[in-house]
DNA sequence: CTGTTAGCGCGTTCAT
DNA sequence: ATGAACGCGCTAACAG
């Protein structure tokens, strides 16, 4: 039965008093219902539920922080929605939150690889008066980070910052580069190449990783532009294509999706993978082990890293502390299909 | 007690008052210079500016909102991180919101595919006074979402929603399945599977498109059910494998995720595609434009389809109406290697 | 034991 | 350039 009407508008919500009005009461007693108070009578409780039902009543989360000074909000930054690593990361903080029944709320945004953005985006949440922060992807500076920090317990996940203000987790990308590098070279690769992540979280770490384990093998290193996403490594094999020292033999991309998108350059220039060049990523990006892709890498529990960071965050809103704790986690090789020994 | 290395706590963020003080002037003179009025002396602006730096300042969108009537903030409900196609959705919003200058902020919530968890989410952006609501993957009914509707701009993306009050940007699917299997039907193939999406958006009209246009051709639809998801896949695969009717010829699966799935039990069984099995997917994510991946499958717009329901709702939050539209995206063939003529 | 009144939190706005 | 009132829900103090 839709009752007949002219354009409608969204009325405002109904507020306590409202309710206290339609239910005949007081707007403390709304409250002391709504707090599942045991010093209401079970008559009044039921008039008041009444009301609430009948108003479509939900109370304004924004008075509520207000007075109680906690938002129950904890905010996360992430630099775009299309990274397979965020998401699981993004999964590993909500299945911990959620878990923990504190009736907190993990709330996304995106920062769009701009610093700039980031920024605003961070002074947003600020203002929300979230009660904890996660960042990944990061682009900005330690000291704007550690700026964060003092104003409410913040984490990094995959970004290294030093301060003692910041949870930090991440994984040691020098063992994982490491790892991935004396793959390629136990296989007898010698002229191995690497795609960097630009300016990526970790990608310094993983080049300069890249680079040492070369230079303890006795082998040039071979080493190209790129970033953490697709088209950068796109970009990188190209690079490679054209590259004086002619093609490596294999190449140790800064992520999967760097790894995903090389490899599908040099499969459109005819390329055969592992055949005529091995490739080894970062991640294992659950696309990864797909038969189709079925790619080498180095593990990186991102899951994991999205729940201990939330871990880490509520035990220090809790306490209040100041003070962050970094966890390193273990990169561990995974061998698949796109290496082969020489 | 330790006094040097006294764990620090984090302190209250400073309100208004606290900057009035120090800079010596009232609560409305700083919440004037914070508005950028031009009624305020350059004596007392810089001062309280100065103030402001000190104190590290940050305005409270909690206490703002609650006077204003207005939170500034979209909420974006989707059922998990990692699907592609809503990630690409949610880019669209972005990108809609930040260039429309609006200063608004789209708040993603993820709600795990269950039920109980959506609604709790979403009533906990109501409570926070979202002004607009985007559903992506809804598990929820008609009459929930218009529920949602009656009380806040709201749009789906992807679900089609029998309500007036209802913003839906949806393709059209029976269009798209359609599409997929008159193209596997014109390659010659008869023997035609249809790995479901489930209960997943569009899942049945998908499916009841595909017997209807297998019907009309006079052949035997095969159905097995799956998801949206690639695990959907691999079990739709499984038991088309064990399927009294042998093993069909082609598979139009529910979504590209499902046919990612599906086919990397195929190639784990031994299976060439297309030369023993032709696949066709739907949705287009940018993995299946991969070399390695190289899916026939039906596009849909997922960053356009974003941008309109971003449109739609900003429009409707600033008239305050509550009609809703429903925008009908055609879908579009996308051939690629995964399908070969019999 | 049940229910009410009054005042607060923080930023905005209007009359002064 | 300022004081007072307000928005909405919570809570301490008080009253029936």
């Amino acid at each position: 039965m839709p009752d007949q009407s002219e354009t409608e508008r969204h009325t405002r919500p109904p507020t306590i008093r409202d309710v206290a009005e339609r239910a005949g009461v007081s707007k403390s007693l709304v409250s002391l219902v709504l707090r599942e108070s045991d010093r209401v009578s079970e008559t009044s409780r039921t008039a008041v539920l009444a009301a609430i039902d009948d108003l479509g009543y939900r109370p304004s989360a924004v008075a509520r922080s207000l007075v109680n000074r906690r938002s129950g909000l904890m905010g996360i930054i992430t630099s775009g929605a299309r990274d397979a690593f965020h998401a699981d990361v993004v999964e590993g903080v909500s299945s911990y939150i959620n878990a923990s029944k504190r009736g907190l709320i993990p709330l996304i945004l995106y920062s769009d690889h701009a610093e700039a953005h980031e920024t605003r985006v961070a002074d947003r949440f600020l203002e929300l008066r979230v009660e904890s922060l996660i960042l990944m992807g990061s682009a900005q500076s330690d000291t704007a980070l550690e700026g964060y920090g003092r104003v409410v317990p913040t984490a990094t996940v995959g970004r290294y910052v030093d301060s003692p203000l910041i949870d930090v987790v991440v994984n040691d990308d020098a063992r994982g580069a490491e790892l991935a590098t004396r793959h390629l070279l136990e296989l007898g690769h010698r002229r191995i190449a690497h795609i960097t992540g630009g300016a990526g979280n970790g990608a310094r770490e993983r080049e300069a990783s890249f680079r040492r384990t070369m230079a303890e093998a006795g082998c040039e290193p071979i080493v190209v532009p790129g970033t953490y996403l697709q088209e950068g490594g796109r970009e990188g094999a190209r690079r490679l294509q054209d590259h004086a020292s002619g093609l490596p033999t294999a190449v140790f991309a800064a992520n999967d999706l760097c790894a995903i998108g090389a490899m599908d350059v040099f499969k459109s220039a005819g390329l055969a993978i592992p055949d005529d060049i091995s490739i080894v990523g970062y991640d294992d990006i659950p696309f990864a082990g797909l038969r189709a892709i079925d790619l080498t890498t180095i593990n990186q529990p991102a899951f994991q890293m999205g729940e201990t960071a939330a871990r880490l965050l509520c035990e220090r809103v809790g306490t209040g502390s100041t003070e962050g704790t970094t966890v390193l986690i273990e990169p561990a090789l995974v061998v698949r299909s796109t290496t082969r020994a020489l």
